[in-house]
DNA sequence: CATGAATGAGTGTTCATTCAT
DNA sequence: GATGAATGAACACTCATTCAT
């Protein structure tokens, strides 16, 4: 049971993330996910143990090449606070990129029950350290203030970002996400003040 | 059909809190809600017109009341950096109380279909107008930055108290939520920069 | 949940027999029965726990009342020979008077799955009991040898008529049971030797 | 398609009898099965029509044997009274030393459908009619009455030794299978009269 | 001969909603 | 207004069988 690998693995995830997509995740049946992905409903199962599998999958599979992706590109960056610059670039201009799997990631997926909502959180939980990292880096170079809460730190630009995108997301993409990049960066930066 | 006050439509609404916070939003049935209420199935009917008003309507009258409570309190206050520190302490300050309803809000209620969701969003948005009016009153009062995009602070300040507020209730509410106004409002009026 | 009387239990009940005899254990879908007994599906289970609970019911219903008649009619009965008679007598008129039932007690509800078969079989405990005392009338009496092992005897009787029914059955009901009354009480009786 | 025969044909069988044993009829799956006998699920197809064929020819293969060595005891053998509790005492010991076996052909093959339970009869019917047989040499001996319905006979005999093994796999094989075949014997031979 | 990946038909159960009383 | 018995649509999952290799 369940081979995580090949075509078929693929092809299921990929069929998920535009079923889901287009008919929302309380209409995305396996059924239905079958005939997009092009096997059988019973193939669905040699490779995932059930429907929330298939879903913790989606989300796995998509979130995690996303979390690599920031991984790499902070290792090039020196100083936190263009760490942080290139975090808030990288995670809008994918997800800007990928507006399908936005709404999958951000919107849909958020309506499943509590064991998909669980092997979510601890997806992201790989996320939340990176952005740990890049504030505990601050505060060691010296950029950012030492009496930094790194935790509710954390919250605030993953809350951040999270509420930009939905946002984004719920006014139909209708203005740019890359665009803010600037703008909230400062705003993490220097903050609210004058 | 769907008269909107009366004895039992409270004792519908509190029994839906109740239920949702006890079993879980998936595990909140009419039938389960009605019980608690200690009305027939059939009642329900009478004061709502399906399942999703008696949830919108959770979050509607819940939330009202919240959001008249930061309404009131930001008329006696004068500067837009004391506004904010009163919008963060209600927010935090009202969860914190009552764990029941924070829970049923933020982390139930939005496992549920579009169209609650909906419903929620536009409840929602009288709180960020508020929160729009604190940021514009700021730059008005010449406290904070001239080019501040509103939006993006807006939601901003609303990702945070959100993330904040939901990452509490994940990890049982074994830390003081109230213990972090300070530490938030000085990230958003400062930033991080040393 | 799972009131055990009314008019639709009970039509549920007989639509289970119809259904299972026509279309045989393999075939009885429970929105079959639920057509037949002209019910909703979902009437089916505020009757009853699940469709093994229809099942077992079935058994326990229909044999109960068979059960019942044998009890009553041993009551009347004196000498323990004589009883033994009766019961034979009771057995195979009842079942050849509702070959329909026959089949569904005797055959189809015997492929079921682990649980019913627990169920019938706590059911027939009743049945199984009653023979052991009739047995024990009749050594108490003095008409049966004193050493007869009651639980061996009890097999034996049982076990015959249990497959003379079923023989019967298998052979399309093409012989008289009940004009073997006669016969197997003498076997019992008095054995096959000359 | 469908050799009977050979290594894989055997290993086939014995396994489905291992299987069905420890998992129950239930969950006796095909590719279970044939991870047991060490072959891939396809080969299971090459030996035998389907599974249903499978089962038949485990009942088949065992019962066969079975049948044969009743057969050749019998035949050395005079009285048929002797001949009678031979029959017996084999029944009762095979089943007994091949416990697995016993509850195989006893409880889980009798769960099956209509097809492989029509094949089951026809295998039994080699028995009934040695048992048959030796009712007949009863009355030509004249140590049986000549009056006696050999078939009702025979159902008195078959079902008797029938329900008392079935009975000692029910109560866990707590007591001793024969050393039951005196006490039947004289049953059916004496009766229960005193 | 042998494999094992792929198929796809088939069904028990839940629960929001209705409506006769 | 209030009841609660009745409705019936909807769906994830299993597993015997096939067939390309």
């Amino acid at each position: 049971m369940a081979k995580r690998t090949g075509e078929k693995y693929d092809a299921i995830i990929d069929a998920a993330v535009r079923v889901i997509a287009e008919h929302g995740y309380h209409n995305a049946q396996v059924s239905k996910i079958a005939r997009e992905a092009k096997v059988a409903d019973g193939t669905i199962y040699l490779y995932f143990k059930n429907k929330d599998d298939v879903l913790i999958s989606v989300f796995s599979e998509k979130m995690g090449s996303f979390i690599s992706d920031v991984e790499e590109a902070l290792q090039s960056v020196e100083s936190a606070v263009d760490q942080l610059y290139t975090l808030i670039r990288i995670h809008f201009e994918r997800l800007e990129k990928d507006r399908r799997l936005a709404t999958v990631t951000q919107i849909e997926l958020r309506q499943s029950n509590p064991e998909v909502r669980k092997g979510i959180g601890e997806i992201l939980k790989r996320y939340l350290d990176i952005i740990d990292q890049v504030v505990e880096n601050g505060i060691r170079q010296g950029v950012f203030r030492p009496d930094l809460d790194v935790r509710a730190t954390r919250k605030m630009i993953f809350g951040t970002l999270d509420e930009t995108v939905t946002s984004w997301i719920m006014n139909d993409y209708k203005y740019s996400l890359s665009g803010q990049v600037e703008q909230i960066h400062r705003l993490f930066i220097d903050g609210m003040r004058k």
